[in-house]
DNA sequence: CACTGCAATATGTATGACAATTCACCAAGA
DNA sequence: TCTTGGTGAATTGTCATACATATTGCAGTG
């Protein structure tokens, strides 16, 4: 595949349409910072130039970023970076950006908290909503982190798990979130890197909360994961403790 | 402003970029159902032809639909409907469509709960957290609630009032709820419509919060969110059965 | 000094051409 | 007949260029 020819801009976003490339870059460079609110970008023809692109590609580029609330172009002025309030920070892209800028444990932090605030919520609805069709989702789920071979199935279980929960939920506007969670959960991966002698201990936490939703418990349902999440939460803590302390959490020795 | 010349279309929308226009028509479209899911949309020449516009500006919407999780493009297949899973309905514009084809009552009530989800959370988060910046923020909106001269005003500020405490409640991850809250009243703005008696009843629900987190009780926070929430949901309930019996809730008579 | 108009500049739009990708059909061989 | 391989056509992806339009700022004029 042709990639961009001008050396250092892209590095290895192979993936997909020049575009794409391009609204990645800036993209990544604004939620970096290296673009601040307010600042104007570098005007459509600079672009072209840096990026070794035609106008056509800059210009659908901007709209990608212009559609995720991250610029605004108006004529003669060139293209502004929006104020933060107006990011769609849910955005999937957007949060990729965003986790792959932001302090590690600080956008950790954030996404444990609004995970703590729905993921409850979320399956009191879902043992109160739920059809048999989205109760067999969640249980697949299930089975297949019971049955993970190693961290990496392990995690592709587990985010459909949650995922499934939040469909079963019944309430469409709750399913975008489905981005933060296979977000923290895939930078909670990154994190943990390998250390994997201890991830299977969060299965029986898993089951209680499928079998509050199979009985239509939501208070119960409610309460389960919320144990699951206090015991993500304590681990992120230690992670941070050490990470304080240390250099990097080398070696984390337990999950509590 | 030269508008879009072949007649049928695009009806009203007189604002802002060719572009713009067209991806408001189709993103429209597709939220309607027009385009369902797994659809083949007409390829860009066929837009082109209908929309009486060149290829650039059919591109470039596509490119913003594209980034909105709507539609998906590759070449020889053409652009097809992404499945709703993967919409972004939290986008300022995917929800203004959603909202605008969806049942009104079925839209509301999501809102409803999802907000139920979020705010006294939120609140509780506000009344730890929050900044006096903040904190002055969410005292100017009250006030506005205050001296509202009519509905429109007393809705501005309701809604910045929303807003305020979405942003007191110090987690970045959260102010994209903005939207929701913003596109949430301003439909209810529009379900209320003329019966103007008596939105002033909600202010000391307003109040209530306002004190709670300026207190720093995140408990009395949440309980003051809920005892409002569960106000705008009487009148929901309300709404509900008059339109159910009736046409439309012509002059629905009270608040509660 | 204030107002008007013009020029400069950036994005917005149009057009036409070619490249890249992949589906669908058709033909050749087992 | 079924499989396999190639070839063509349809559609998006990209490029280049030109012109339109909007906004700013300056300059000229009353």
């Amino acid at each position: 595949m042709r990639q961009i020819r001008q050396a250092g801009r892209i590095a290895a976003v192979r993936k997909s349409s020049l575009h794409h490339q391009v609204a990645q870059d800036i993209g990544a460079r604004i939620l970096k910072g290296e673009f601040a609110p307010g600042d104007l970008l570098p005007n459509e023809a600079e672009s072209c130039r840096v990026y070794g692109v035609s106008r056509t590609a800059v210009r659908e580029a901007m709209k990608m970023l212009t559609a995720k609330g991250l610029i605004i172009s108006r004529p003669k002025i060139g293209s502004r970076v929006q104020p933060r309030d107006s990011w769609n920070l849910l955005d999937r892209d957007v949060l990729v950006w965003y986790c792959a800028a932001a302090e590690r444990s600080h956008f950790l932090a954030s996404m444990h908290e609004v995970r703590g605030i729905l993921e409850p919520e979320a399956a009191a609805l879902a043992a109160v909503n739920h059809t048999s069709e989205q109760m067999r989702g969640i249980d697949a789920a299930l089975v297949g982190m019971r049955d993970a071979a190693d961290l990496v199935a392990w995690n592709t279980y587990d985010v459909r798990f949650h995922l499934a929960i939040l469909w079963a939920a019944g309430n469409e506007l709750l399913v975008p979130f489905g981005f933060l969670i296979e977000s923290a959960l895939g930078t909670m991966f990154d994190f943990t890197g390998r250390h994997n002698q201890d991830w299977r201990k969060a299965y029986p936490l898993h089951e209680a909360i499928v079998v509050a939703i199979r009985k239509r418990r939501p208070e119960a349902a409610r309460k389960a994961v919320r144990a699951l999440l206090g015991d993500t939460g304590n681990v992120l803590a230690q992670w941070a403790r050490e990470s304080g302390r240390g250099k990097r959490p080398a070696r984390s020795k337990a999950r509590r």
